[in-house]
RNA sequence: GGACCCAUAGCUCAACUGGAUAGAGUACUUGACUUCGAAUCAAGGGGUUGGGGGUUCGAAUCCUCCUGGGUCCGCCA
């Protein structure tokens, strides 16, 4: 299916007939050899290199090999033309029937062109957002969330069998905090008069939650001590904050797969399983680390904790696992969540964190490799941090000054296609500079409305050509070989299709879903540029009044063309427009 | 002091994990709608890829040192 794939197929296929001629030696090793497409179009359709990569080894001049190379690909149908250029590289020149055919072979294919069969239905998980239930989801956690779901869109189409989870962090003292805050909320509700103090949440999102435990529990938990109350008020509590953060994340059409709790691992003997696990690799130990160099921590002294040697596999120190007074660190329950991952058989791993949580990518990697005996792939995905800008102004958050932008706020000012495709134009690990002015203007340095565009033009055609009284059947047009289609703008977007598997391969294997927007961007310029070459060259219009076939043609073509950038879209969670407004 | 991320055209960013003469957008200049939607297109200049050294057929990409920016750094979660 992916024709770079194939034409790999056969240089290699070539190459060991060469070494059965004994042009070769044999015992090669053919996995450097790459056919890509070339960074200047001048120089072929596409190029490999495989008389460098192999002429060491062969030792034999490159130029030579090529040669030799070159005569041979060039008898085969497909290749027009084959010739050795700069130290050794073979361009290559594929006859123009073969990108006529992908139009037939996308449309046959529907959304299933560009499916790879890379993860063979091995299952990964892939974890994100993760973020503390005490509050809605705010902007620094959308990013992390529509990353974290795009690339499981896009594993899910490269052929992984993919779980999105979500470690819901209930563990902790911070619940405490939120059930005491619901607390204050649920007096209120009652008439009285609270002060928010101790740390404890002011935020108004809180007020319903007080009022729903007052419809609960009546007035039982008014002038009760804490124990009495607290574990129900905690519950209560934070499947009120999950549910908030559910529909947060609905909001910009995220659904987890999996909610997994930190609490479920206590009192069960999870995290001690998992704490033995490494005892029994020789990787505990009871021991003093050494202060931290050159950053004054006040009240620092010796202590013995207990360690994970996590220097072993790769860490710079051992890190602790439970407190001098004996209770667990936050980093014991993690162990013991990765522990149950891996216990749970998946074939891959991916965390998603946000970039503040850098300083803990060493000792996770270190805790999964000792637990996994380095069986289970493990990626830490860091998405850098979002800056917002208003009127041009960078726009500090603060919950005090009332500036504190929520998840939803953003997705009801700006739309979920927006935030999604504006996050996905960037690399995971670069800043994001995020301009709520520049966004809702839907100028046309916004990517997302360049490629909607080209949707909604496509559409357009096909209205018009109903009105015309031309009716497109795509099972005819399947069966077209497309040979008026000569024009290089028309085959350049046939190259342009032909790119779209191993592109999707490549952005699975690097794990970096930026690489379908940036895609999907050249695609719709290559249409953008067609469209406007019709103003001057009306056989390049797509509707062609007279003739009826023709026009079928031209729109089996954009029809292509419409199939990958619905493709593309849909891994970026971005609808496909039919208009503009 | 240490770890991790980053540095590419005036600005915002790419560059197919090592490929050929480093590309888009934006801004600036000029041109294209009686036409399938001008939210578009065409043309123009703009670079010692922060700096030095190394690895090899070949480096923005890998190694090393330096400069500058960000995140983080024992029992908080």
């Amino acid at each position: 299916m992916d024709l770079f794939f194939k034409v790999r197929q056969y240089v290699l296929g070539e190459l060991d007939s060469m070494v059965a001629a004994g042009e070769l030696p044999s015992n090669l090793d053919m996995a450097g050899v790459t056919v890509e497409p070339p960074r200047d179009p001048l120089h072929g359709d596409m190029a490999t290199n495989a008389a460098m990569v192999l002429a060491k080894a062969a030792k034999k001049n490159p130029r030579e090999i090529a040669e030799k190379l070159a005569k041979r690909l060039a008898s085969l149908d497909i290749i027009d033309s084959s010739e050795v250029a700069g130290p050794g590289f073979l361009n290559l020149r594929i006859n123009v029937k073969v990108w006529q055919s992908i139009f037939s072979k996308v449309l046959e294919l529907g959304n299933s062109y560009g499916r790879t069969g890379l993860g063979n239905n091995s299952r990964v998980n892939v974890e994100f957002v993760s973020a503390n239930p005490t509050g809605p989801l705010h902007v620094g956690h959308t990013r992390g969330a529509v990353f974290g779901d795009a690339l499981s869109r896009l594993l899910s189409f490269a052929g992984y069998d993919v779980t999105r989870e979500y470690y819901i962090n209930d563990g902790g003292s911070q619940v405490d905090t939120l059930a005491r805050s619901v607390y204050l909320r649920y007096l209120e509700a009652h008439g009285k008069d609270v002060a928010f103090e101790d740390g404890t949440y002011p935020g108004d999102y809180l007020i319903p939650v007080g009022q729903a435990l007052k419809d609960k529990v009546g007035s039982d938990y008014i002038d009760k001590a804490e124990h009495y109350w607290l574990d129900d008020v905690r519950q209560f509590a934070t499947d009120a904050m999950m549910s908030l953060i559910k529909e947060d994340l609905a909001s910009l059409g995220i659904e987890m797969d999996n909610f997994f709790s930190e609490k479920s691992l206590y009192g069960v003997g999870k995290i001690e399983e998992a704490i033995e696990n490494l005892k029994s690799k020789n990787l505990i130990y009871e021991g003093v680390l050494d202060p931290p160099k050159g950053k004054k921590v006040e009240d620092w002294e010796p202590r013995v904790q207990t360690l994970f040697k996590s220097t072993l596999h790769g860490d710079d120190v051992d890190r602790p696992i439970k407190k001098s007074d004996g209770a667990w660190t936050y980093f014991a329950p993690d162990i013991a969540y990765h522990f149950d991952k891996v216990d749970r058989k998946f074939d891959q791993l991916i965390d998603v964190f946000g970039a503040d949580h850098g300083g803990y990518v060493k000792r996770m990697k270190a805790a999964v490799s000792a637990l996994s005996n380095d069986e289970v792939k493990f990626d830490i995905k860091l998405t850098q941090l979002v800056k917002l800008f208003k009127n041009g102004e960078p726009f500090k958050m603060s919950k005090r000054a009332g500036t504190f932008v929520t998840l939803r706020d953003l997705v009801d000012q700006v739309g979920s296609d927006v935030t999604r495709f504006v996050m996905l134009t960037r690399k995971n690990d670069a800043p994001l500079d995020f301009d709520f002015d520049k966004v809702l203007e839907q100028s046309r340095d916004n990517p997302v409305y360049y490629v909607q565009y080209a949707s909604a033009r496509i559409h357009s055609v096909f209205r018009k050509a109903d009105e015309a009284g031309i009716t497109f059947d795509k099972k005819q047009a399947m069966n077209e070989r497309f040979e008026t289609v000569t024009h290089e703008a028309e085959i350049k977007i046939a190259k342009k299709l032909a790119e779209w598997p191993r592109l999707v391969e490549i952005a699975a294997k690097t794990n970096e879903p930026h690489r379908i927007a940036f895609y999907l961007y050249d695609l719709a310029g290559d249409f953008h540029s067609l469209w406007n070459k019709g103003n001057e060259i009306s056989e390049l219009r797509f509707i062609q009044e007279e003739h009826h076939r023709e026009s079928c043609i031209k729109m089996a073509m954009i029809s292509a063309v419409l199939v990958v950038i619905s493709s593309g879209l849909d891994i970026l969670g971005v609808e496909p427009a039919t208009h503009m407004n």
